[in-house]
DNA sequence: CTTGGAATGTCAACAAGGCTGACATAAAAT
DNA sequence: ATTTTATGTCAGCCTTGTTGACATTCCAAG
């Protein structure tokens, strides 16, 4: 509560290497439980991570171009492309021509896809709202202030989004 | 700010979908950023992210065994000897078959492998420092707090290990 | 002592999903 | 008319996960 901001001789205590490592193994243990529900249900569709996360931001941004979506996720049009062929032969993505821009796909959820989505996502949250219950909204603000100092600078520009940048 | 302990009409604003959904996408982002240092050193190495687990748990639990890590890493043994084996041709890594129980093989890094882990963790330890700093004292602990009840149990135990669980 | 099972680790082969490079097409911009 | 942009596709490579088959070692039951 007192002092988080720059004072000269503060403590400094949570700096150590020692608080550092710790952090960072709390990163890779968590993010692998962070992941595991999503996997186990992506499994029985033969699905993997990738598919998840483009359906994830395809319902999150829906009407996303392809070139939009590649930055986000941060990999080539490739490995982009071999995922969305098999969402958009499943049924699970619709592709829609640009009006303004024919070049341009727009990406949008089907019913099924916007059914996997919740699937995926209602799983994600409910081990999140665990998390979030048992360390109450303090540590949910501190969690999600480290978080976004993580980040790298571009990638802050997508999340949290819009009108609202903390 | 003022309630974080356990009343009932408490606001729990802090639950709702849409707080959670922020909560992924951060974690999703902040992951890679987590990753993005060590990864680049490791490209100049020819080694991959596995190699930089391996390394950072032998360096953490020297004269660990294979199976050891094996669960501490959760993957195959197959998977883990790929890796295991260019370390210990490269020369990072040294094994020590056991004494007690000759079946077994302790891990242990060499002072090239100390070299290696050294420069990773310490540039990994670089951005996690100057978030902490960043976001403060109290955010860390929030920080810390989401993370440990994000994991599954069993690596709670791997996890900060030992005398101290926080 | 021997023998069979359990624990530990290695080798081989396959799949997912990253990557680069080359090339095609359509549409927009100049 | 030419160039640039957005997208898609094919081919091939690498890392890192998987399973299956096998070798070694230990231990315990006979």
């Amino acid at each position: 509560m007192a002092d988080s901001g720059g004072h000269s001789g503060e403590s400094l205590l949570f700096l150590t290497d020692e608080q550092l490592r710790k952090g960072i193994e709390a990163m890779f243990f968590a993010y692998r439980g962070f992941t595991a529900d999503p996997d186990r249900i992506l499994e029985s569709y033969a699905y993997g991570r990738a598919h998840h996360r483009a359906v994830h931001f395809i319902n999150r941004f829906p009407g996303t171009t392809v070139n939009n979506l590649l930055t986000i996720l941060g990999v080539t049009k490739q490995s982009l492309n071999r995922v969305l062929r098999t969402l958009i032969a499943d049924g699970l993505v619709e592709v829609r021509v640009g009006t303004r821009d024919r070049r341009e796909r727009h990406l949008h959820l089907t019913e099924a896809g916007i059914t996997l989505e919740r699937e995926l996502s209602e799983a994600q949250r409910r081990r999140m709202r665990a998390a979030y219950r048992q360390a109450g909204p303090e540590a949910v603000a501190g969690f999600r202030h480290v978080l976004e100092a993580m980040m790298d600078p571009e990638m802050r520009r997508h999340y949290g989004d819009l009108k609202e940048q903390v």
